[in-house]
DNA sequence: TGCGCCAAATTAATGGATGAATTAATTTAC
DNA sequence: GTAAATTAATTCATCCATTAATTTGGCGCA
């Protein structure tokens, strides 16, 4: 019957061939689709059949490209992941000492990683931040080890010159920041939701949490 | 062979009888344990063996007192998540209308929430606030309807009347407040371990809030 | 230029493990 | 003796992993 409109592929009965080329390295389009699938569904929750059937293959090329399931999410850690993270390390280095500087550098690079990845927050929120998380001794010993102990250490250092609140834990500071650009971004539908507003973007959203670290919520 | 350490429980072969009475009703504790390992491993990631083999008792019974699976995470929403946030209506509703004044009753009621329930901040993160999180929907119909938007209609208030920082907008204050009590608490394990410091409790934590919400990070 | 082969890519089919849900049997308190 | 509570066992579905089969693009060679 032509003209009816079949599934872009998935037209052969058996085997296939060489590289289609038709859309790019299926690899690659298999960790896409596993960050946005991840993201959504959680890792352990989320079937490796689920993610070859959105990408329109058979699940044995999870198989055949990465082995099992282990080291898929290893790939994707390493592909996506950290790949994805690194602004915020580049933002953080080209910003001064001072503590409104950091941290607004640090809100840029968030807000800027989210929107290039908007299956990040998610991810990062449910297999990193919780107790149990896939991916989080993986993250452990490529991200935590530096960064936020790095940081806390530069906003020490400017406590310790006068220019940062002295009521202040540099550490939970950092924890705060996080909270402050992570968890608004992972809940994002949500908060639209439970607002009913479209209108809170990232870039509101940067702008009033540098309004309240600035000076917090009093009326100044 | 006498004197050998046993299994609390599970000494009878075949069948058990009436309820055992030793530790309380089986429903409580099945509802108990499920919410601690739900908290770790996450709802669906999270087989009903695992539950069952927790409690010492079989599977079958979470099916004689709840059915199945659905059913089983509605009582838990219903008996355990619902009650346990209800500290928090109770609190705010207690406060004045000072922003400052909410935003304590707020940050002090899940300081309250968490030291009882240690299992819930993960939980929520990872099923309420994630896209594809199994309690998702049950909450939608439970709590976000009126919590969030009465809050936020309160520190509009007060803005109305000077008293909270014209920048601000009320409604992602309201999202940066459950960023910066709920994520921490979500998280603490990985801080902790970040940072190596145990001394950054609750209390703390309380403290560090208030101190950032009150004057922003300047040295004022 | 054309022909056949080879290897990469992909599929269908299968095996083994695990999980949810259910049922029949069995124990024990009252 | 009876009914509630609990267990073992079973059924059906799903998932991960693997393998054998199959297609097809490209390359050597004439």
């Amino acid at each position: 019957m032509p003209g009816t409109r079949l599934p872009a592929r998935r037209t052969r009965t058996r085997g296939a061939g060489r590289p289609s080329g038709d859309e790019g390295d299926l690899r690659a389009r298999l960790l896409d689709v596993a960050a946005a699938r991840f993201s959504r569904t959680g890792i352990e929750a989320t079937s490796l059949r689920a993610i070859a059937d959105e990408a329109q293959v058979t699940p044995a090329m999870l198989h055949y490209y990465f082995g099992d399931k282990a080291r898929f999410t290893e790939a994707l850690i390493e592909e996506r992941l950290l790949p994805a993270l690194a602004p915020l390390r580049e933002h953080l280095a080209a910003a001064g000492d001072e503590p409104r500087a950091l941290m607004e550098a640090f809100a840029r690079a968030v807000a800027e990683i989210v929107r290039r990845n908007p299956w990040l927050p998610p991810l990062w929120v449910r297999e990193v931040l919780c107790e149990g998380g896939t991916l989080r001794e993986l993250m452990f010993s490529r991200i935590v080890p530096s960064l936020p102990q790095l940081l806390a250490q530069r906003f020490a250092a400017a406590q310790a010159r006068g220019r940062l609140n002295p009521r202040l834990d540099p550490r939970l500071l950092v924890v705060s920041l996080v909270g402050l650009t992570l968890f608004p971004a992972a809940g994002a539908p949500i908060w639209r939701r439970a607002f009913g507003a479209e209108e809170l973007g990232p870039d509101v959203l940067l702008n009033h949490t540098l309004a309240l670290l600035d000076h917090g919520v009093g009326a100044g």
